[in-house]
DNA sequence: CGTCTTTGACCAGCGC
DNA sequence: GCGCTGGTCAAAGACG
């Protein structure tokens, strides 16, 4: 059972499966950073249609409008976002078509700074809250441990390591273009170490492996790590990209 | 006591 | 002109 020749076998048997898996790992990488590509060519091209359509594209305070959605605890009433900025609440007033009540902040980490946020939970899910902002920041983000801490704001920066049940995104429906875009590129040449052209390496493995892209694509939802990835993704494409709100 | 939040009142814009 | 709605103000209360 344990001869050398049996032994010799098994581990060559274990190194084909493993160059197969390497050139799956490889192939599958290629196709997330192809099809993270193709996503962000549409959402862009898709932002550009939608800004077509704003009524007045030279309006200052619209076009300074951006509106997110923040995963929030829906036991949490407060209604705060923490985006790093230091924000003082003025009102708060039941809106027509949302039972939840909408709070008005501003913002006073500056004298004189004009940006105003509106925070209202998302009527189809509580979980989430909206937040608008209006206008731009005349100051830089409060740096980590600089300033006392206040209820309504945060010292990390905005939108970087924040915990994940904060992590806003801009909301598909609104006109006025947020500005942060998620970049869904993966770095994934980087992780796989491979410098070849995505093009080539991806007819290979589909003319190797006789398979359709819809065949990837199929494999590729169902492949168990395909979530955490993406979802690290996004992170990775939130952290590493500089503060523009 | 100073600062911040809450909340009712007030104001402006818009549609009818 | 009137009523509705969203946004802002400011007095009062809460909190550290």
């Amino acid at each position: 059972m344990d001869s050398p020749n049996y032994d010799k076998q098994k581990v060559e048997a274990l190194q084909v499966e493993l160059e197969c898996l390497k050139r799956e790992n490889e192939a599958m990488g290629l196709i997330f950073e192809t099809l993270s590509k193709k996503y962000n060519a549409l959402y862009q091209a898709y932002l550009r249609q939608e800004s077509n359509k704003r009524p007045r594209p030279d309006d200052p305070v619209a076009s300074r409008t951006s509106q997110f959605l923040v995963k929030t605890d829906p036991r949490d009433q407060s209604l705060v976002v923490k985006d790093g900025f230091q924000w003082r609440k003025y009102g708060q007033k039941v809106t027509k078509h949302n039972p939840s009540p909408r709070a008005y902040f501003k913002c006073f980490m500056a004298p004189g700074c004009p940006v105003k946020k509106k925070v209202q939970r998302c009527m189809e899910d509580k979980s989430y809250v909206v937040a608008t902002y209006e206008g731009q920041h005349n100051h830089d983000v409060d740096p980590p441990g600089a300033g006392k801490s206040l209820s309504s704001s945060c010292n990390s920066p905005i939108f970087s390591p924040a915990p994940a049940t904060s992590v806003p995104f801009p909301l598909p429906g609104n006109p006025f273009r947020p500005a942060i875009t998620l970049e869904l590129t993966l770095s994934g040449s980087d992780v796989l170490q491979n410098r070849r052209n995505p093009t080539s390496l991806m007819h290979d493995y589909i003319s190797n492996n006789n398979k359709s892209i819809e065949d990837c694509v199929a494999s590729l939802i169902k492949y168990p790590n395909f979530t955490p990835a993406l979802a690290a993704a996004v992170a990775r494409s939130i952290r590493t990209e500089p503060s523009k709100v």
